[in-house]
DNA sequence: GCAATGCTTTGATGGAGATCGAACCATGAA
DNA sequence: TTCATGGTTCGATCTCCATCAAAGCATTGC
């Protein structure tokens, strides 16, 4: 009865509203203090501190430490996917939130996933690269296709770079609002990258919405879709 | 602060180990009724029927009733995927947080996944199947292949008699310890029949861990890999 | 040295929910 | 009808854990 890995253990840490609250905040990518993430959570700073502690013990979260700063991070991308999935079962069923904040349109059309684009745009965007053979699916795993170093170097990334880690090159990760994949991994954060540099889209100021400018839009269009 | 869906509700759901444990057992994608879920849960059936009711509430389950029996399954894929990458996140801490305990490496190698083998074998038996095309592949759907029918004949299992029932005959189940598919369905069910049967392997008691006797599983490779 | 800031620990409190026995309801069989 | 079986509901108990105030460390700045 007692089968496999500890997935309540795991779920129970997310189960808490505070510390939901304290990982979606960190679903930025950015690290934040603990103070900061106390806020997020809606608790004082002792509790925040406890749920922060189990948060860590439970392998979630990693910290920092720099002079009397306390830095939390997500432990990696598996946790980011984890939340993006928990996020896309709760979307379907969720209490039909009474009216969507005004935030809440922006973040379905593009928003930061940890460390690559989530929302319609990645959506769009994973679509075209299957499409065109620039990703190809391989089992459950993703690849880089036939047409894929051609596109990504005439875009101006070297996918050959990415190589040298143990992360993935190419990963999906299941989109919340859309309920479909987008692209994670190494590659789909180089393209993240590549859309801020750029100054094509910025991002939005404690929040993980990403607006495009209309010039932006249009050249991410050309280059991605 | 509160950004989104309610991750909170969906997590603190599958955080209650008697509740992930049925969830667990629902992912092979497999229908079981209430009494068989109180025993994966390792809960009275009182309790597992609030669980199971909750469970419907939150949208995690569906509930199809059939003259006295009530049979449970996962609401969707979408569900299954999450619990796959909690599966993900928790195995990936596992290492580190907790000694594995005697059974965990048996478990990897050979157990029983609802009524057919998973496991490392059980994946690899999978790969076979599908290299020698005695499986294919159609689509999500998973046939016997041209090779099939000789094949299974051929180590004693008639393919045939399996037809008459509404459960399909072939059915992928995903792999917690290997992340990949195995067989499950009529004919998985028939293969674990085989095997124990011929008393290749035993079942441990009060475990879903299944032993291979030298001898068996010499047999079992000559039989199916 | 002393004070101030950032964070953690301690301890006490309260509340949510997991659990089970027993009663209850519904379906199918005799 | 009556009995048996599969499930749910009720009620009472109990354990766990989220919470915060206050005290305790640790690091920085003066």
């Amino acid at each position: 009865m007692k089968d496999g890995p500890d997935i309540a253990r795991i779920a129970s840490l997310v189960g808490d509203p505070a510390r939901a609250n304290m990982l979606t905040a960190l679903m930025t990518g950015a690290a934040l203090t603990a103070s900061e993430l106390a806020l997020e959570g809606g608790v004082t700073l002792p509790t925040a501190s406890s749920h922060l502690a189990k948060l860590i013990d439970g392998g979630l979260l990693t910290v920092a430490a720099q002079g009397r700063h306390r830095y939390y991070a997500l432990a990696g991308p598996q946790v980011a996917a984890m939340l993006e999935a928990i996020m896309g079962v709760a979307a379907g069923v969720g209490p039909k939130r009474t009216r969507l904040g005004p935030r809440e349109p922006a973040m379905r059309e593009a928003r930061v996933c940890y460390d690559h684009l989530a929302g319609e745009h990645a959506v769009k965007m994973m679509d075209t690269f299957l499409a065109r053979d620039i990703l190809v699916r391989d089992g459950r795993e993703i690849r880089i296709g036939p047409n894929g170093h051609s596109h990504f170097t005439a875009v101006g990334i070297d996918v050959e770079k990415l190589k040298p880690s143990r992360r993935p090159v190419c990963r999906d990760c299941l989109d919340w609002s859309v309920r479909r994949s987008h692209l994670a991994g190494q590659l789909g954060a180089a393209i993240l990258d590549k859309i801020l540099a750029e100054k094509w889209a910025r991002r939005e100021k404690d929040s993980r919405v990403v607006t495009f400018s209309p010039k932006g839009r249009r050249a991410f269009e050309k280059a991605f879709l």
